[in-house]
Formats: structure tokens, sequence, C-alpha cells
DNA sequence: CTGAAAGCGCTTACAG
DNA sequence: CTGAAAGCGCTTACAG
């Protein structure tokens, strides 16, 4: 494989030269770039990117870092990683993907190793211990969540209060009084998951508010159990004239559940969610809804991340960013106007 | 940032010594390696990884090369990637996740700018312009994927062909004498998806095989018309006691058809089907099945890689390796005993 | 505008 | 068993 000495000797200039047009930083003679080119091209020449990192301390890599917590559902998590991959790559860096299981010990890896000049950390809990695990180190990281407390890095989500407070407002201006909340287990309320519990407490503080009684519905844990759960919420759902889903899972399940229950949507009952996306497209849930936004997230990450690589510096600033990406609300008709 | 210069001078030896009892590949007196280890803890020193990869032209990394097609079932794809990067890890490797359009000219980037030590093609299509592209270069890899022609490379899968026969057999043995088979769209036919024509192809051979009438369903690639196509498919089954689904899509839709048409399973309707177990498990899919093995079939991925790697080189061999992962059928009593 | 030289932080024969 | 030296393939001041 040619390098940088064998396309300098067969365009007759030296290394500095050939590097120059490389980097493209310098201006080089148009006859002698036009030179190094054809060499380059004659030869096959690319730049090793493991040398260019030594030299220039950049790996132009970000390591994607995944907290799998068990509790949370899996399939929304590729649209995400798939979304951060081509953000990245817009900006020319590349994506590593980091999922052990002790992502501290990950974490020290990376920075000490320096195998990325970043990191974005994916389902960010309330008191996450990776977060003190990057106070160790100068590594610019960007959270994919958004903590109660963010320590002082740069975060950005989608707006889950914004959304909550959204959803509920659907269904009190369509006169609705008392709704099921279908919550994510309490496995993932024990955990503090960022957008599990920013989405609960103003979902309940806007129902308040505007007098929408909401009735929380625990879900279990299990996907075995979820069924019979649903089915059995709706059966006893009393006064409720409206549920209000926070649980792909559950979101995912409850066409087959209203089925069973023999409920029709929205004559019998109405429906507001929030899930992923993909799921949603996928398994084609006709639910009013705010879906998951992982291209715009992911562009919100990289751009900051990118900033934060360009300030040279991690750690805690005075200039945190927290950027918190607006919901959109798509009405599929599936709330009953009882004005 | 402490380098190995720094250790050196701290524990009174020279750089080589230093980095004999990093690699671990030369014995070091007990008592000097000792000063060396405490000299590394007080100093908080970390081999740079880009250095070392110049130094021994090994990264350390793979890459996981991911075409997204379009028509399969996004949320299948997770697993994969959190299995290969667990599998990559134990073996003391990182994973970069390379989703880009453009697969060819990701595959010559990587290869050029030596990014990887090797690569996992993932979603393999029979005539696969990335085998072509991979023929360029001496970069070791795997397919998890069975096409047709593997072009020389090595390549392991789950065994659709055998699973498929499996489930042929599982409705033949019970006497049911017709089925309908819920297939991918015709796009993913077209698109020539590896596993999707495996499935296919022995489906079908094995039915006729044991004589057992099996009429194809072509379902519709868009979500929002797979609800219809299912329930239409069910009412006209006429003397189909059975169904064999292979598309992740039908197999998640399928309940709430199966409600919609007020079919019960077993009791008016069997039903088998192969699927993504993220898929089955989220959804609590209770149909008897085959399901993908993402942790296997990625741990037989990377050891094929490690060992292609060790040999040095990639490329069209003599030995190559093809592995076929054995399924197995849970039953899960969603077929009705005609006999 | 171009080149010679030093340096990035390691590893690895090769002597001793 | 340990060390001095060369080398991996780049980039980047610094001269000229």
């Amino acid at each position: 494989m040619a390098n940088i000495a064998d396309v300098a000797r067969e365009a007759g200039v030296s290394r500095s030269t050939v590097s120059s047009v490389l980097t493209g930083k310098k201006f080089v003679r148009p006859e002698t770039r036009e030179r190094i080119e054809e060499a380059i091209a004659r030869l096959q020449f690319s730049v090793n990117h493991g040398a260019r990192a030594l030299a220039t301390s950049r790996t132009m890599i970000v390591g994607v870092v995944v907290q799998l917590h068990g509790g949370e559902f899996g399939p929304a998590l590729a649209p995400f990683l798939v979304a951060l991959s081509d953000s990245a790559r817009s900006e020319g860096y590349d994506v590593l993907l980091v999922t052990e299981a002790d992502q501290v010990g990950a974490i020290h890896r990376l920075a000490l190793e320096r195998r990325v000049d970043g990191v974005v950390l994916f389902n960010i809990v309330d008191e996450d211990p990776r977060l003190a695990a990057l106070s160790d180190h100068d590594l610019p990281a960007v959270l994919l969540g958004m903590p109660a407390d963010s320590q002082g890095l740069d975060a950005v989500d989608l707006d889950f209060a914004k959304a909550a407070r959204a959803l509920v407002r659907h269904l009190d201006e369509r006169g609705h009084a008392e709704a099921l909340f279908v919550r994510w287990a309490p496995e993932m309320f024990a955990q503090r998951n960022s957008f599990v519990l920013r989405f609960n407490d103003a979902a309940l503080d806007e129902a308040r508010r505007v007098g929408l009684r909401l009735r929380p519905i625990d879900c279990p844990a299990d996907p075995e159990r979820l069924p019979d759960a649903l089915t059995g919420a709706l059966a006893e759902r009393g006064a409720a004239t409206a549920v209000i889903v926070h649980n792909d899972a559950a979101s995912a399940l409850l066409p087959a559940a209203l089925h069973e229950a023999g409920l029709q949507v929205p004559e019998d009952v109405s429906v507001v969610s929030i899930h992923s996306a993909e799921l949603g497209r996928a398994l084609a849930l006709r639910f009013t809804s705010v879906e998951t936004v992982p291209g715009e997230v992911s562009n919100a990450v990289i751009r900051t991340l990118m900033a934060r690589i360009a300030a040279g510096h991690g750690g805690t600033q005075e200039d945190v960013r927290h950027e918190l990406i607006a919901p959109r609300i798509t009405d599929r008709g599936s709330v009953r106007d009882l004005t």
C-alpha cells in the first residue's frame, strides 16, 4: 500500500508538499498540486488514518456509548444509532459503538486510550454514573437525554415535558375529563430514566392544571404480562373516556388489547400516545401521537458535540448547552370530540 | 496525559522495557515489572491507541457495515449491532458502525485508510455490490448472511432453509394439508435478500416434498396497508388450516388481524412463524416459532473474522468458511393437531 | 511556494 | 533480562 513518501517520489516533490495538498491547509502551486493529485490517483493512495490521528491528535471518531438497562423498548434503539452515524459522517466523523455493560469502565478506556474525540451518552438516567466518570477526563461529551442535573454537560433531547403537556391538553380541549395514563414499568421509574420522569411529571402537572383526572396505570416490565394488564385496565376504565400512553411496548400491544376488549377508537375510547417513530411506522399505529425524531435529535447532538470538540475541551463549563427539541403532535383522529 | 517515556523515567527503565510489560510479549524481571506497574498506576498511564495502531498495523477495530434497504423490518437491527459489539469486545476489538448509503464507497474508505482490521457485512443480498468492492482489497471480511454466491468470502447466518423445512414439517406432521405462506413484500424478493430467498425456496420445496399445499401471500411493503392485507388473506383462507409467516411486520400485526377476523389460535387457525427474537419478546408473540439468535450468530461471525484476521489476509481463499446455525423451534402450542 | 527536520507515542528487531 | 535505535505514516512549524 502506497504511503506519502511513494507519492512524493512519484510526483517529484517532498513529503510535506504532498501533505499540504492532503490537508488542504496550505496553498500549493496548481501545476504542482496537479502532479501530486495524479500521483495519488496512479498509486491509489489514501491517507493512513491511524498515522494522521497520531500526528494531529484527532481520531475523527465519536463514541456512542449506550447503556442497556433492559427495561426500555429495544426496537427503538436502532434508529438513533443509524441517525447518529449519519449525522457524524456528515461531519467527517465515524462512530464507535460502545454497548458494554461496564459503561463507566468503557468511558475511562475511551478517554485514557484516546480512542475517540468525543462521546455521545445514550439512555440517560438521573444520577447516571457515567457523568461522574466523564468528570475525571477532558473528553467532550453530549448527553442524548436530559437528566435533572446534567453536571455541567451539554445535553439534547426531545422535549418530553412539552409533549406530555400537549397531549394532555389535546384531550382536555376535546372535553375529556378523565383518562388512563399507561406508563412505563415501575422498574423504569426506579432507574430514573430521564425521559420517563420528565414525561410523567409534566403530564401529571398539566392534568392538574387543566383539571383532567389522570389515573396512572403501571405496566408490568414483563411483556408476557402486558396484554392482560392492558385489557384489565381498559375493562376497569370506569369514567375514563381516554387513554394516554407513554410506554412503547404498550403502544404496540394496545391495538390488540382494544380488539380484545371490543372497543372502537375513537367511538368507545380515545387514545393519544408518545412512541418511537420507527415502531409507529412498522406497526402502522393509528393514534394521535408525538413520535420520536431520531434524525433531528441526532443532528443537534452531533452539532453540539462538534462545537465542544472544536472548543478543545470537555468537562464542566459555564457555557453548557441544553437543547430541547419541540415535539410535533400528529392528529390521526383517535380522539373523540366530546364538547 | 502521560506517555511511555514518562513511565520509563518514573520507573527508571527504558521505554522498550515499559513496552514489554504493556504488550506482555517479553519476559520482564518481576521486580522491574512491579516498578513499572506502579509507575503506570501512579501516572494514570494508558497506551495511546492510535500510536499502538500505527506501530503494530492493527487498529483493533472491526467495521460493521450495514446496508439499509428500507424494506426490511427496522426493529430487528439493534440486537445484532449490540451482539456484534459484545462479541467483538470479548476479543478486545471495538466496533465501528458504518451505515452510510454509499456502502461501496464506505468499504473502499475503510480499506484504503486502514481504519479497521476487518469488516462484517450485514443485510446481504444476492449479487451484493459490496462483495465486489471487497475484492479490490485485502481486507478480512465475514458476511452476516448467506448469498447464493459468497464470492469466496466467509459467511455465517441462521439456517433459514432448515428453519423453513422444520416449520413446514411441524404443520405437516400435525395433519395440516394446506397453509397460507405470508411472505415478505415483493420488493424484498426483488432485492434478493439472502434470508428471504433461502427461507422461501426451502419452504416451497419442503411443502412439495411432504405434500402440503402452500399458498404464498405477498405482503405490501407499506405497513399501513399490511393490516388489511392480513385480514383479507385470513378471510379468504379457504381450505387452509394454518399460516406460516416469514415477515416480521406481519408477525407483529397478525395478533390484531386474527382478532379482527374473529379467529382463535389454534382452534380456528394454526400459526407458525419465524421472526426476530427481540420482536417476539417485546410483543409477547405466542406463536410456535423459530426466532433469530443474534448472540449466536454474532459470536460465530466474530470468531470467523478473528481467524481471518489472524491468518493475515482477506479476499478470496480456498479455505472459505460457511457456517449455518441450526434453528431451534419453540413450541408455543399455536398449531392444532388435526391427526 | 517548497523542503528538511522534528515529532506524534508507540513496538520491535537487534545488541549486549 | 534490559536498552539504544529505527521505524510505523503522517503533520507542522521553521527556513529558505
